[in-house]
DNA sequence: TGCCAGGCTTCAC
DNA sequence: GTGAAGCATGGC
């Protein structure tokens, strides 16, 4: 099926460091494991994608999983117009958009990203779901693994972490829907889950854009052009957005000066 | 070799 | 509540 895309770009969103199991095919063009399917979809123009899914699994699914209800262009119509560096930020970023992620995968994802590279997650996640490309459910990894097998394919000490997570999820099931306070609150109580990465499952697992994780790329922007604190009260149900605008754009400006 | 990576827990104060 | 040490691993 076709569907026409305003504010997308299937390579910067695969670059943006909110997915980890994206296969690139080619330029614009992907093979994404998600949401317990398989989906194959293109970029032929910036306003069009094309998929190998049923309109009927476009409209249910993946509409909702590219968040594809929200207005990106009213996002950064929003911002600051004397914020110069969140302007050229969202500029940089145009065609981001936050994923809605399933809330077990992003879970176990962003707890085995702590202290981490991204290629490094990827090739982790990678060797977690072994060749069958599914993600392990939690009810999964807890029969099924133990936190030595977890440490064998390189998690280090987070193994614990995720073998830990897996058996309370796999017993306790995915939480009430909460507002973002307490569903904070509530995936910080998890071990090995600290304020930042309880914010990314916040922003790519339910959707909550008021979350804002803090990472050292953040920190690093946020000490040079905000003097240390981000204005997210001027942002409430948008700041996740923009941080995800940031940090694409900061990472993006190292890349081009160590490539060159 | 030392530093860094989408940090967190623990412990001292 | 804040601050520092320790934590696995691999790339640079």
């Amino acid at each position: 099926m076709q569907a026409a895309v305003t504010f997308f770009d299937l390579d910067k969103i695969a670059d943006s460091g909110q997915c980890f199991r994206w296969k690139k095919l080619g330029r614009r063009h992907y093979r994404i494991p998600a949401m317990g399917r398989l989906l194959t979809i293109s970029q032929p123009a910036p306003d069009l994608i094309e998929a190998d899914c049923t309109q009927e699994a476009w409209d249910q699914i993946w509409q909702s999983y590219f968040d594809l209800d929200t207005d990106y262009n009213a996002i950064r119509d929003a911002i600051d117009p004397e914020d110069h560096y969140l302007r050229a930020a969202a500029h940089e970023a145009e065609g981001i958009r936050i994923l809605r992620q399933d809330l077990w995968e992003t879970m176990a994802s962003f707890i085995i990203s702590q202290n981490n590279n991204i290629p490094r997650i990827k090739a982790i996640i990678g060797r977690l779901c072994g060749p069958g490309e599914a993600f392990p459910s939690a009810a999964a990894i807890a029969q099924d693994k133990s936190a030595a097998a977890l440490r064998q394919i390189g998690l280090g000490y987070r193994a614990e972490y995720l073998y830990e997570a897996a058996v309370r999820y796999a017993q306790d099931g995915p939480p009430q829907k909460m507002a973002y306070p307490d569903a904070r609150k509530h995936l910080m109580d998890y071990k090995g889950v600290g304020g930042k990465v309880a914010d990314c499952i916040c922003l790519f697992g339910l959707g909550l854009k008021e979350a804002f994780p803090i990472d050292t790329w953040i920190r690093r922007i946020t000490d040079a052009h905000y003097a240390g604190c981000f204005p997210v009260e001027r942002y409430l149900q948008s700041a996740g957005v923009l941080q995800q605008f940031m940090f694409y754009y900061e990472r993006s400006v190292v890349v081009a000066m160590q490539s060159k």
